[in-house]
DNA sequence: TATTATGTATAGATAAAATCTATGGATTGC
DNA sequence: GCAATCCATAGATTTTATCTATACATAATA
């Protein structure tokens, strides 16, 4: 069964010729009769009565061509949705992002997408970079929002995003008072680091290791909003990103304090797998990120290859 | 867009692997691959992204499978609908019958048709045969309950029953009291008669100019329910089938009249456009009227070579 | 009743496509 | 790193679809 064939006998039926049907499609009379002839015999019945002027259908032919005009349909339809680039209801997609991403650097950009692409249910992924990472590995995510710098061979990143990560401190910490702290003392106090698999902790630790110094870790974590309120309540002090800490800081409730020759930062980006190809609406919402944070023009760059 | 494609299509998104796919299928995966290729190209999208241990649809791969489903569902509905020769509600076929056929032969044998096919709709075309032949030569019937003999290249029948065509007269009339009359008394009385073009009046017609006498006609009428009302009420005598007329006669406002030299009889049969196909349903139709009026045999013998 | 016009079926040739085998390049998992 | 597995591609082969030419049947016309 051939979808050509389908629309040779729907063309048939309605016009009740072979002839007619043929030029209507645009081919010869005789592809018109094989066309019939191939369908008649893989369903086993006789789908038109020949002999008049004109040919009739049978009852069988009948019942084919209701479910013809359906399957054509559906076909037409699938055609049109596929090359407008329509989106079903409910369709959608997933993508990762780091707490902080989703938290501060998205809304905006995730209310406006919503008006864009009412249709399109999105659901996001948080959690650390290195798992986001797997997602993208094993394509379970479009794309993801992570902290870098990440070197995989299979992953593309564009960095859109440069946080500070200071030394803060809860209000009431010694600390809050000076204005800044040696890389001696800060060892002295308890640290509560990010989890050791994190890109953040990596970019701390090369730099403790460089100073020869080693921190009094008393804990760590993977919620830099939880640390934030562990550091608020004076359980221990911490590197945060600033993105994580400003509400806070703004508020009294943390202070920041300078440490001399270390001015830690990490970066933000997004992150694919690389030669993935993208569809128009999560195209769309990369790009609107890449807008608002300055990395088009690299985007296009990376992407034009997989284009 | 070829319906293999999209059966590998969709085995591709459930196995979510191309090789995979391909032995499920009974292909090899170059066959798969190239099937996946033509259905991107034609559609202008990716429908996978490929990379991973797994491949993985895209959104407008989502879309696709949605609609492949669907198709897919429907395809495999209508080939079993047509191999085992269902019936959709609302399906029917039209068949024709002379009056008599369908007031007085017909009636059980469509009784006993609803309760087998219940949901087929019948639409029975009651004309005088000439009509009713068009209808077959036509295709607008699929067969046809007539008066025979009826002699056309391109038509085929079986008789199925013979019917006397006794002279009949008013319970009032002359005629009643005798047993008999004479063809010469016949003539000189106030005929009603079949219209010209009627196979009754045919053998009517051909009888008279036999005996060298012409009818005094004062009315033609296809009709003959209305024939039987107007002989019963005095307008004229006619020579009536004795199905039409034996309730008449049973309730005395007819009476039969012997003519000398003369036994008229039509046969009644069952006519087909010569190399007719027919759906199960409708021949089902046609060997009930035969098992029920013996013409099964030669029937068979008829169809078996348009089979 | 022959004739012409119109229709469908069929045979053989040709073009298009689907599929296969073989192989290369890439990725994953051990 | 190595073996296993996966998808893509090229070229050969087979199958399918289509076309041309023609035969045959029917319906309308003269």
């Amino acid at each position: 069964m051939n979808l050509y064939h389908l629309r040779y006998f729907l063309s048939v039926a309605q016009t009740g010729s072979f002839s007619q049907a043929a030029r209507e499609m645009h081919v010869t009379q005789p592809t018109v009769s094989s066309g019939i002839a191939e369908l008649e015999k893989t369903m086993g019945v006789r789908l038109f009565n020949r002999g008049g002027k004109r040919v009739a259908l049978t009852m069988e032919g009948r019942t084919l061509v209701n479910y013809a005009m359906q399957i054509q349909d559906l076909v037409e339809e699938v055609e049109d949705h596929l090359q407008r680039r329509d989106v079903l209801p409910g369709e959608g997609f997933q993508f990762g992002a780091i707490d902080a991403a989703v938290t501060y650097l998205l809304p905006d950009i995730l209310k406006d997408y919503r008006r864009a692409y009412p249709r399109v249910s999105l659901s996001a992924q948080v959690a650390p970079s290195r798992y986001l990472v797997d997602d993208l590995l094993m394509n379970r995510s479009e794309f993801a929002v992570i902290s870098l710098p990440y070197d995989h061979p299979r992953v593309e990143t564009v960095s859109i995003y440069r946080d500070s990560m200071p030394l803060v401190v809860g209000a009431s910490h010694p600390f809050a008072a000076q204005k800044n702290a040696t890389l001696q003392e800060v060892v002295q106090e308890p640290l509560i680091l990010f989890h050791t698999d994190s890109i953040s902790r990596k970019i701390v630790d090369e730099r403790f290791a460089e100073a020869g110094v080693s921190p009094g870790v008393v804990m760590e974590m993977r919620s830099p909003e939880a640390m934030r309120k562990l550091v608020e309540v004076g359980v221990g002090i911490s590197f945060l990103p600033l993105l994580t800490v400003q509400e806070s800081l703004n508020a009294g409730a943390l202070k920041v304090v300078d440490v001399e020759g270390v001015a830690f930062s990490r970066e933000v980006g997004v992150a694919w797998r690389r030669g993935r190809y993208f569809s128009a609406a999560i195209r769309y919402l990369i790009e609107a990120i890449f807008e608002a944070y300055q990395g088009l023009e690299v985007w296009e760059k990376k992407v034009g290859i997989a284009k």
